[in-house]
DNA sequence: TGTACATCAGTGAACGCGCGTTCACTGATGTAC
DNA sequence: TGTACATCAGTGAACGCGCGTTCACTGATGTAC
């Protein structure tokens, strides 16, 4: 069943990953907004229109570019835990550190996945939603484990959810085959937000100037308590 | 002392206001990235290089809608905690309610202040910062008050700091004449970090199509979750 | 192996559009005597 | 109150630039016989 490829079908693949990687150096030095098909031609030593052989639309363009950054991000997360220990927050830290680090190493690509949409450009679910929802199964997978194992011990207060959470959450346990009870993922939920409102502060600089000598030391404990607000065991 | 505005200043006034309005509302349509001094122009009926007599530059008119946001936003912390009753959980809600109410009527505005930095623009530190802390100063004023009063709880897991956070938390308890001890003040920065990340999930659309029929109960939930972090008595 | 044809990457011109900013100007409004 | 002058909002042309997308084309590479 192996492929094999022509000196044409190569040549094509090698100009499709120059055009990925310009638009990336675009992303990065002007944002999504003005990521512009005839920069990326210009820069690839081409003309315009020529890039028309590769790629539809600047908006197929971009979607590309999100699907292919949400996937360096799941494999980033899943690098990280291949190797894990089995003990649930240390496999969630490890989650947590994977997320800031390709964040801070990729704050453009990062801040198209979790900044402000673009305007005008809608991402086609088909395309995004799977990439997209690598994270959060893994951080789901890791209660989920934890649940299982009785590792968790479920927190003393607020456990109940309201009638519609309640809902959501189990349509979440059907879909994705969970065993955790309700309050537990929606708690995972919670905390999914928590760990990218702070890479977010950090990477897109909300918490000021001159308030932080050392971002990861905040980071480092603000894991620990969003761990324990799961209730993991030591 | 009161000023008399002559009709020519009173003029100058409403159209200041008027190009306030329509960026407002380019940038609701079309994103910061492509806020148009010439597309407000068009919008005010006036020729283009006329708004040149209110804007320095398309650069000031940014700044000017971030602090006007950042302003807006503070107003409806304030509003929110004007007729607070005083307990500190109870605070706390309010104040990261009214955050949530102000993000979703204006996602436009709220993604300009914590979305994806506008590539090319760097906020002028002194014109941003005042307006840009307030509502951070009012969550450490909720938790300070707690404190002085006897209401917070010392958790019993993970108060040690590591010496960098240690030495950033000495900083804003002299800068902000806090009294509060360093753990309470790291795990503020934690949960406001943590809000800002539930907002920020609903607004830009990150829990994911069809994910929760009504994300306003997850919220609630988070933030009793954030409040039981810093260790308020009920 | 050689030839005829098909495929396809890249060209270059054009479409209609928008951008920030400068500059000399007009003409109405405001101010000082 | 009337006049001369200063202030200032708004004009219109221009600068040089960039954008996405279409289209007929050239010429090299690949394929079928």
């Amino acid at each position: 069943m192996q492929e094999i490829r022509s000196p044409r079908e190569l040549a094509r693949e090698r100009t499709m990953a120059e055009i990925m990687r310009l638009a990336r150096e675009q992303l990065a030095s002007h944002g999504a907004a003005a990521l512009s098909l005839r920069a990326v031609a210009k820069d690839l030593g081409i003309v315009s229109s020529a890039v028309y052989r590769y790629v539809a639309s600047r908006d197929e363009l971009l979607t590309l570019l999100v699907v292919e950054a949400y996937s360096d991000l799941g494999d980033a997360v899943d690098t990280a835990l291949k190797r894990a220990p089995l003990a649930a927050e240390k496999r969630f830290v490890l989650l947590a550190r994977a997320v800031r680090a390709w964040a801070i190493a990729e704050p453009a690509r990062y801040g198209l996945l979790f900044g402000t949409p673009v305007p005008g450009y809608h991402a086609p679910a088909g395309q995004t939603v799977e990439a997209g929802t690598r994270v959060v199964v893994r951080l789901m997978g890791i209660i989920e484990d934890a649940w299982n194992a009785g590792d968790i011990t479920a927190s003393p207060t607020v456990p109940s959810l309201s009638p519609g959470l309640a809902a959501d959450v189990e349509a979440l346990r059907t879909e994705y085959d969970l065993n955790s009870p309700g309050w537990l993922i929606a708690r995972g939920l919670g905390v999914w937000s928590a760990l990218f409102g702070a890479v977010s502060f950090e990477v897109f600089g909300q918490y000021g100037p001159n308030t932080l000598s050392d971002a990861s030391e905040l980071f480092e404990l603000s894991m620990r308590v969003l761990a324990a607000n799961l209730g993991f065991r030591g």
